[in-house]
DNA sequence: CAACTTTCTGTAATCGCTTACAAAAGCTGG
DNA sequence: CCAGCTTTTGTAAGCGATTACAGAAAGTTG
């Protein structure tokens, strides 16, 4: 009768001579089974291809659905946010967790209550912050929020590692294309910039610190008119791939080789982003699971902690030595 | 008992004095059912702001599952996408048809088979389209493609929409700032821009055409260097916002001002983009639902046929007459 | 080996919704 | 007023999982 379909729980059962109750067991890690069944179960299990049917369990109460909020004015285009986004859905269902359509309200609270939340793009002084909370419904942020559950990658410690990595070739005259400062992760990575730059004793010089945004545009003009006014410097760091890209057009347009000429770092190693770039990865993939994993602690009612992500520098095509004059 | 919940099929059959039969052929607006009857349930609904669970529905062997393929190679960031593939995901659940994610392989190839799909941004010899054909899948294809089911905005008739405008604004030096040729909306548009001039028997200049790729950043370098190099127009008639948003940019580095000296139009009217633009606005939830709606169509095994989504020019801040010289 | 435990497994109710089928209600005309 | 329709509504059986609960099997002990 179950030709060509999709295996379900009875199938599985049926191949193994026991009642899907004990299929089920098996399959949540229920203790009470004997090894010996266990084994057969999950033999069945493999050769089936069998995945247990999201639905049906969702309906029993086990599937806690989550929504995904995004802080107002965050542009959703953004290519961080794209793949986090992406990674997150993927790391929720691995986790158990169903993400549904969260439709907010102009103030940005779900309309539709979930059982948890994931907050991305939150400024520090979020209202939505202080209502989860008081509705003491569980919430897991992505960025730093002591006193709630959060996730962050190691920003400061990349843009260290970027910084340092320009200083190791040996130049001194490092630019640094930032991000807006009301965003943790671009605060983040000036600090990291300044404080390797303080390791190495270079001077801070302010005026090489670019005020970016993020964007591509922005970068363009910002490095363009930078060096067209007579700014000089041997290396650049961007906090983030797609400015970098911007950056490295406008070298290019004002006729600097990279890395030959200016060394060039971005941020984030966004794939189909700069390519060539050296940048500093980020394991998207390893902060969506960490937050679903945070997630799931939040719902079962433990006390809110933080985890850090470490990144990673990559080095490729847009740095080298500097070349010693004369 | 069901205190405090969210509201199930049963609260509303109960409040509605009807069995949960009725309500559920109300909700999915199945004939046979007393006009007064009906709007006594919805009445109830909208009353307790009641939502079918959909893992319920989908148990039931109702929810179809879908996949969205996009093409290989077409960056996924681009904002365009992000918003369709938001009113995709929201239309195929009104039509009550389940998105699930849809792992490809190298090739682009679903690997985990779905009822039916939906291709974006397929090139026109798209080797995926032999092969769904083939295996008799439905599909439905968001662009213009003779003898599958496929769903298009008229990129045509909005270019020249928004080229007669400017033309009508007396403008003569319109220039064109394109898409890839590779993309159908590209050459579309370039076509309508066309065939405004020709009907308003303006010649076709070749060098007032610009290439662009649909990214911000190039639109920039193309305009600025154009303009730069000598090239003059009183008007410019972006492929998309993006472009055109660099082109406000590269035309305010050059010292004119939008639009008093130079008209600008855009296309596509996404949100968070070019704000002020003048544009022509692209229904990206009509275009989705019609393509959910094909779908539907396709699944039931109807014969292809493709379907124009119409668009409308929206006359914002950056478009004015052409001022007659002094 | 009887009498208990303890371990393991099966049974059946349940979740919220859809839908085939049956039953009830509303018409019609003679 | 009733036979014979048609329209409208209710009933109940699934869909695929989970999980109390009960029952069977295996292990211990005196």
């Amino acid at each position: 009768m179950n030709n060509q379909q999709t295996p379900t729980i009875q199938d599985v059962a049926r191949l193994a001579g026991v009642s899907t109750g004990t299929v089920s067991r098996v399959l949540n890690q229920r203790p009470g089974v004997h090894p010996e069944t266990r084994a057969r179960v999950l033999e069945v299990v493999q050769r089936l291809g069998y995945v247990p049917m999201q639905a049906a369990r969702e309906l029993t109460g086990k599937g806690d659905t989550v929504g995904i909020l995004l802080a107002p004015g965050v542009r959703r285009y953004i290519p961080y946010f794209v793949l986090l986004f992406e990674h997150l859905s993927e790391a929720l269902w691995q986790a158990g967790l169903r993400l549904e359509e969260t439709p907010t309200d102009p103030a940005g609270l779900p309309l539709k209550p979930a059982k948890g939340y994931i907050l991305l793009g939150a400024h520090d002084h979020d209202p939505r912050l202080e209502a989860l909370a008081q509705a003491r419904t569980p919430h897991v942020l992505v960025g730093v929020y002591p006193g709630a559950f959060w996730v962050a990658p190691d920003d400061e410690g990349g843009a260290y590692a970027a910084t340092r990595h320009l200083l190791e070739l040996g130049h001194r005259e490092i630019a640094h294309l930032t991000g807006q400062p009301q965003h943790q992760a671009g605060r983040e990575r000036l600090r990291g910039y300044r404080r390797a730059l303080e390791a190495y004793q270079v001077p801070y010089r302010p005026e090489l610190v670019l005020d970016g945004d993020f964007s591509t545009l922005t970068a363009y003009r910002v490095v363009r008119k930078a060096w067209e006014g007579g700014l000089r410097f041997s290396a650049l760091f961007a906090a983030s791939d797609e400015m970098a890209v911007g950056a490295l057009a406008a070298l290019e347009d004002v006729g600097q080789r990279v890395p030959q000429d200016v060394s060039l770092v971005g941020y984030d190693d966004l794939p189909e982003v700069g390519e060539q770039l050296t940048t500093v990865r980020q394991d998207i993939a390893e902060i969506a699971r960490t937050t679903a994993r945070l997630l799931k602690e939040a719902l079962a009612g433990a006390a809110p902690h933080g985890i850090r992500v470490p990144v990673r520098l990559v080095v490729r095509g847009t740095t080298c030595l500097k070349e010693v004059e004369g």
